[in-house]
RNA sequence: GUGGCUAUAGCUCAGGCCGGUUAGAGCGCCAGGUUGUGGCCCUGGAGGCCGUGGGUUCAAGUCCCACUAGCCACCCCA
């Protein structure tokens, strides 16, 4: 084997395709339920699209994305993320001209350049929903029912919802002042990475993991203690809402998000048995956005779950799909006959399977059990003769025989559903 | 991008420290044990460039180096 996938990119087969499925299905199920219709962006898109959105001093944007030039001189991306590919054809179609609030999921392949590990790829897929032209906190409630409604449905336990409220361009700045005056007094129990967020993005101190920075962040200012009243009302009302839905979550004000878009409302969906790559989806409001990219800021909300991850830690089994009827025909003649008996029922919906070797009576029945097939359709030389075939029951062995002139219409009733 | 561990049959893994005939097991696969009947059991069989390349040695699956990939952690995030 001398061609290989390449590294962090997999192919997805067998039962883990049926646990995809699943996933999608049920996804699918709970997005149609509260509004959402579908939208498939292309993988590729224009550079600048990410470098504006996500923000160019994050790492996705820094060192993790797929760039590369086409030939026509342009440079392009494989999207690390769906939103900015969502906001763009939303205000390429002028989508925020029609009444709305507008809602789109969208389900596909991302690609980051990161090295590989449990949970973490470089090509992943995401289930991603979005809420275009509603500033209102009701919306962000919504999302995190449906969040908590799908992340149910796929019996995730061991799931906590995380929220927070990183505030807005009128408060941030003040917080912002306040925690860098505040690791400034102790920049001496930080390791050397939050030294340097402290200039850059000193948010980000507070979700390092290391031991000296989480002691000394322990009494840091918080984001909601610095809101602004608009904020505050926003975050309150959030809360509310999700404790009239009876959805549990915990108040954590060291979540923040990795990218430069987010105001207010910040969440995350974290597996307790998912090692250290543990945010099964993320989300949050991104109102600046919207007018980032050219658009009118009217609000804008979104969250991203990694179907891997979901795979890695959900309860839920996807049903085993098995063949209604095996045929195990012995000698040309009989395969001839029901050759094209196989064609119609296949043609009625029903799955049926044949070897095509000419194989003895105890491998084809071998094969059939492998398969785990309903019935066995057992038709050679004497059945033939005799103008009757025998159809058998796997599952408790019963035997009978059918005239071949009613076999078609005797067979159909295998079929399930 | 950094560090640790790993790479042997289709799958899961022994063998490696201490180099030496034909590299093993379980599961799976194929066949037989019924003349035309599955599962359980028994018997037999097929299947390995021991990740790739280089080095040490009379001799390398085994020791050394590089590369590649996987896993775990850092980082980052879904």
């Amino acid at each position: 084997m001398s061609i290989k996938a390449i590294r962090g990119m997999k192919d997805v087969m067998g039962t883990e395709v049926a646990r995809w499925r699943l996933i999608e299905a049920v996804a699918r199920k709970v997005f149609r339920a509260f509004g959402f219709s579908e939208l498939r962006t292309p993988i590729l898109e224009k550079t600048e699209l990410f470098a504006r959105s996500i923000g160019q001093a994050t790492d996705i944007v820094e060192k993790e994305m797929y760039t590369f030039r086409d030939r026509s001189g342009d440079s392009l991306t494989l999207r690390p993320e769906a939103t900015a590919s969502v906001v763009r054809s939303y205000l390429e179609h002028k989508i925020h001209r029609r009444p709305g609030p507008h809602k789109f999921f969208t389900i596909g392949p991302m690609f980051r350049h990161e090295r590989p590990q449990k949970g973490r790829l470089r090509q992943f897929h995401q289930l991603d929903a979005e809420v275009l032209g509603d500033p209102g906190p009701q919306v962000d409630a919504e999302l995190m029912v449906m969040l908590t409604q799908l992340l149910q449905a796929l019996e995730l336990d061991n799931v906590e919802l995380v929220i927070n409220s990183l505030g807005c361009p009128v408060c941030r700045p003040d917080y912002r002042r306040a925690l860098v005056g505040f690791f400034q007094d102790r920049t001496d129990q930080l390791c050397d990475d939050c030294r340097r967020r402290l200039e850059v993005n000193p948010l980000r101190v507070l979700d390092c993991k290391s031991e000296g920075c989480r002691a000394a962040a322990a009494d840091a200012p918080a984001t909601i203690d610095y809101l602004c009243a608009d904020c505050a009302d926003h975050y309150q009302e959030v809360k509310r809402l999700l404790e009239l839905s009876s959805v549990a979550f915990r108040e954590d004000p060291r979540l923040v998000r990795g990218l430069d878009y987010y105001v207010r409302t910040t969440f995350e969906a974290i597996a307790g048995d998912l090692g250290a790559q543990n945010a099964v989806a993320g989300g949050g409001r991104y109102d600046p956005l919207v007018a980032e990219l050219g658009g009118e800021a009217n609000g804008a909300i979104g969250f991203a779950a990694g179907i891997e991850r979901l795979s890695l830690v959900m309860g839920a089994e996807p049903p085993t799909d098995r063949p209604e009827l095996f045929v195990a025909a012995l000698g040309d003649q009989a395969r001839d006959w029901v050759f094209p008996l196989v064609a119609e029922l296949r043609s009625a919906g029903l799955w049926v399977e044949m070897t095509s070797q000419d194989k003895s009576l105890k491998a084809q029945m071998r094969r059939a059990n492998k398969l785990a097939a309903d019935a066995v359709l057992i038709l050679g030389r004497s059945e033939l003769d005799a103008g009757r075939a025998i159809i058998k029951q796997m599952a408790d062995g019963s035997q009978q025989e059918i005239e071949l002139s009613q076999l078609g219409r005797a067979v159909r009733l295998l079929k399930r559903d």
